[in-house]
DNA sequence: AAAGAATTGACAATCATTTAACAATATTGT
DNA sequence: ACAATATTGTTAAATGATTGTCAATTCTTT
């Protein structure tokens, strides 16, 4: 599990692994081999037993899969069986939107702030929790032991935000502004990049 | 352009391209090598030549690659040239900040139409877009040369809704949500699972 | 308890992507 | 106008990812 080099492209097939588990964990199905989980996710049986194996075998010859199990073991990989507290910065359009949206306490992530240079959002209370100024940030997440940052500003401020978050050991950015973070190799950069998926999809329909 | 074997890992690179090269006109920069771009962008250049080839070459030898140039022409490879109409399903908490936050008419996304089955949504104006029943989409898909499609409401509705997408002859679906659609290959999927993001997101605060 | 069927984990083979190298060509400076 | 420099486009090599195969193992049935 403590395994470095997993490739990127494994460890983004495992949340549709997950889905697809609790999917059929939901519909009570206790075994799966990786054929038919194969023929189910229309990917090859062989993709579905290398990537597992990445992490240590998770399923028994002859048998298969206990979808419980695997379940199970894939969220502690994917480190879901912890607690994180998190921020939001940023309580636009788009940031009130996650923050009503995304169910972030279902699974284990804890909105504890969220911020704003906008006076005028001062104050105002989303599911509970009161918008302050971006100047708190700092403070903020040393004293709440904050991990992660939803980063929902413009790009202009978002590079500047990035540096004052690094300084104040942030472990991980989930970035949805429009620009590249720089920020030292030791901090996880997650990007959003909504306008890049757009394009991608504009390609698709220029040329298909 | 028409080239139908370009690898995705290409077509994603190209809207990150269209950002640099779109930021360095706004400089007033004209010429850039690709080992320029490479230092930039964090990427090889051989890696920028390689794929910029994959679409005939824009650049010149001893020269570089004109800015202003390169950039039209990606633009045009992403088919940002052409202008798409397209509705928004799902007037929720996501679906109404992306109607507001995305800018959609700048890049030629024309917002024609909103949809919800929630009826204290309908009359509900969001710039300048009534809200309308989800029982209208097929009409209103057929009435007004609708291509795209974004899928904002919970998973349970998303499928049916899309196979609906596709008997009125829908070009291309930006799925929100989380679930796999089941459409022909001849329609363009692009999928936005935020959730598995966040998980990405988790696994790297786990295992580094 | 034994035989047959199912299925994994590991390895090998194939396929795809990325990087390196370099000849061909254009630019720049003298 | 020439030599030196810069830089692409292309081909080849290296690396990485996916798929196929099969021995080893477990399950299931009789």
């Amino acid at each position: 599990m403590d395994d470095k080099n997993i490739s990127q492209a494994v460890v983004a097939r495992l949340p549709r692994y997950y889905r697809y588990l609790g999917d059929l964990r939901g519909s009570g199905i206790e075994r799966i081999s990786s054929q038919d989980l194969s023929k189910l996710m229309n990917v090859t049986a062989s993709q579905i037993r290398q990537d597992f194996n990445n992490f240590g075998g998770f399923g028994q010859q002859g048998y298969g899969y206990n979808v419980e199990y695997l379940y199970n073991e894939i969220a502690k990989i994917l480190g879901l069986n912890e607690k994180h507290n998190l921020i939001i910065i940023g309580a636009g359009n788009l940031g009130q939107a996650l923050a009503n949206y995304m169910n972030f306490e279902r699974r284990g992530f804890i909105v504890k702030g969220i911020f704003d240079k906008n006076p005028d959002l001062y104050g105002k209370e989303l599911r509970g929790i009161v918008v302050q100024p971006v100047e708190r940030i700092e403070d903020f997440v040393r004293e709440n032991a904050i991990d992660i940052a939803v980063l929902t500003i413009p790009k202009d401020g978002a590079v500047k935000t990035a540096e004052k978050l690094v300084r104040c050991n942030i472990k991980a950015i989930w970035n949805f502004a429009h620009v590249d973070l720089k920020v030292p190799e030791s901090i996880v950069v997650e990007n959003v990049h909504l306008s890049d998926s757009l394009m991608k999809l504009s390609y698709g329909i220029a040329n298909q």
